[in-house]
RNA sequence: GGCGACGUGGCCGAGUGGCCAGGCAAGGGUCUGCAAAACCCUCUACCCGGGUUCGAUUCCCGGCGUCGCCUCCA
């Protein structure tokens, strides 16, 4: 398969370090405070990246770390006059609820930036013995001087950069591009031992020192938004290979960035929609396909209207597997799957894949109208369904449990289950006693139970 | 100023040098006790101007427009 490597701007095919395995490490969330929507981009998008590879047969090893040492998170502790625990794990909580909802799988390891220090230690010790850093009254500094790739990622120009008026010169620093590794403690703040100071680290260094931990030199795929190409990205390669000599990840990959009404999302502006209150007001399969919809390294313009357009899309996906019963025996498909496969394989064009999956649908839906076999398709759709993380939710019932009795008690059935209210209406029908039987379906209708009738019999599902 | 992305039918949104995306919405039809669903049909687009080509929405150049990064940010 291709795939567009941010480094090099160019489609390039995939080559892993160890044959058939993937090590993939993504920017997590800075947690501090409430997520957003362009926060659930990147965790759907990468997410069903990784399903993808894993589906092509890759052992992925997925890494999502969890940034919990910032100056936002110093700031937000010392504003609301609260540990910078409290801030952590509050805002943990919450992106962790909303990849729950998303259904974006757990990665294989998470790694927390505090739960790491002495590897970041190491690090630093390393690019300060190798000359690459240098420290000043208790800071450490990265020079970028000592490494003259710098920029190969951004493609920035470091005295273009320089002359740029927005980077703020600090006497100190050799350059004013240097960026902090480590930053001397101050009274109030979070600090940890070290051998030139006690402090703590500079925002990049972590993830250079947990994704060498747990994947390796050179390993294949380093993912996070397009915001964090520079500077952070661009400082992680500096540091980790002036540090090792040996390339740090082999294809970067960045999602683009989720607009409202034509601008930028962004926590710093307020310019945002919250994430979890958006997931308790819409379908959160409907907000991953909104996601999903649109190519990941494309911007996304959010829109109410393209929410409730994702609802119905969804609604006609579930509507067709709702027309067989669940597990099926078939082989899937094979010239769904390899147009599928096709599609996905370049640079993973979701837009497209779902494309075949809704054709694969009409086509399906045709045969089960003519009463023909449609196993194959639905194995196929499954199997699609799986990788784009698209599937129904099942849900229990227990939330309505109380309403579903009384409409029950209503027509006289006595068990208060579905089953029996839709058999008692079957009944009705065939006496013809439309009163009762479209009764009871409005009255299940009412609730957020929609019930259809099929010549095989009548169906129900959540509304 | 530097670096970069994008501009597709009512809306959203893939993709391709010559032929079909797809979804949503809309209209017509089939089916049906009604409803819903489903199926069939209709709506056939590619910012503008040049160029390359037998042929460009797709490649090249120029322009216009929108957006992003260059500062913490997924």
């Amino acid at each position: 398969m291709r795939l567009y490597n941010t480094l090099g701007r160019e489609f390039a095919e995939l080559r892993t370090r160890d044959e058939g395995k993937i090590g993939m490490y993504v920017c997590g969330a800075t947690v501090q405070s409430a997520p957003h929507l362009g926060h659930g981009r990147s965790a759907v998008v990468f997410d069903v990246i990784r399903r993808y590879l894993e589906w092509l047969g890759f052992e992925v090893t997925y890494v999502r770390n969890v940034t919990d040492v910032d100056d936002k998170i110093i700031a937000a502790a010392l504003d609301e006059g609260v540990s910078t625990d409290t801030i952590v794990e509050r805002a943990y909580t919450a992106f962790d609820e909303a990849h729950r909802r998303l259904g974006v799988r757990e990665p294989t390891v998470e790694p927390w930036a505090t739960h790491h220090i002495d590897e970041m230690l190491e690090l630093i010790g390393q690019l300060l013995d190798t000359g690459h850093a240098y420290a000043v009254g208790g800071d450490v500094y990265f020079s970028i001087r000592s490494y003259p790739a710098y920029g190969r990622l951004s493609r920035h120009d470091p005295s273009d950069l320089r002359s740029g008026a927005r980077v703020d010169p600090d006497d100190r620093k050799k350059d004013p591009l240097d960026f902090a590794l480590w930053k001397a403690a101050k009274p109030g703040e979070p600090s940890w031992d070290a051998p030139w100071g006690a402090g703590r680290p500079g925002w990049h260094i972590e993830c250079s020192a947990m994704a060498r931990k747990y994947l390796g030199v050179g390993f294949d795929i380093h993912a996070g938004g397009h915001d964090l190409i520079f500077p952070h990205h661009e400082n992680e390669i500096a540091q980790s290979e002036a540090a090792t000599g040996e390339p740090f990840a082999n294809y970067w990959l960045h999602n683009g960035m989720m607009n409202l009404e034509g601008e930028k999302m962004s926590k710093s502006t307020g310019h945002v929609i919250d994430l979890l209150e958006a997931l308790d007001i819409h379908r959160p399969t409907a907000v991953r396909l909104v996601y999903l919809r649109t190519h990941y390294r494309k911007p996304l313009d959010f829109s109410e209207g393209g929410l409730f357009d994702a609802e119905a899309a969804l609604d006609r996906l579930w509507g067709f597997r709702r027309r067989t019963p669940e597990p099926v025996e078939d082989a899937p498909d094979e010239e769904m799957i390899s147009r599928f496969q096709t599609a996905m394989d370049e640079d993973f064009d979701v837009a497209g894949g779902l494309g075949v999956l809704f054709d694969l649908v009409r086509e399906g839906n045709r045969r089960l109208d003519d009463t023909e076999d449609a196993g194959a398709l639905v194995a196929a759709y499954d199997e699609i369904v799986g990788v784009l993380g698209l599937g129904e939710e099942t849900s229990d019932l227990e939330d309505l449990g109380l309403k579903i009795a009384e409409i029950a008690a209503k027509y006289g059935v006595p068990s208060g289950s579905i089953g029996d209210l839709l058999e008692t209406r079957d009944r009705a029908r065939s006496e013809r006693n439309w009163a009762a039987s479209d009764g009871i379906r409005d009255d299940l209708g009412s609730i957020g139970i929609v019930v259809e009738d099929a010549p095989d019999g009548s169906r129900w599902h959540r509304g």
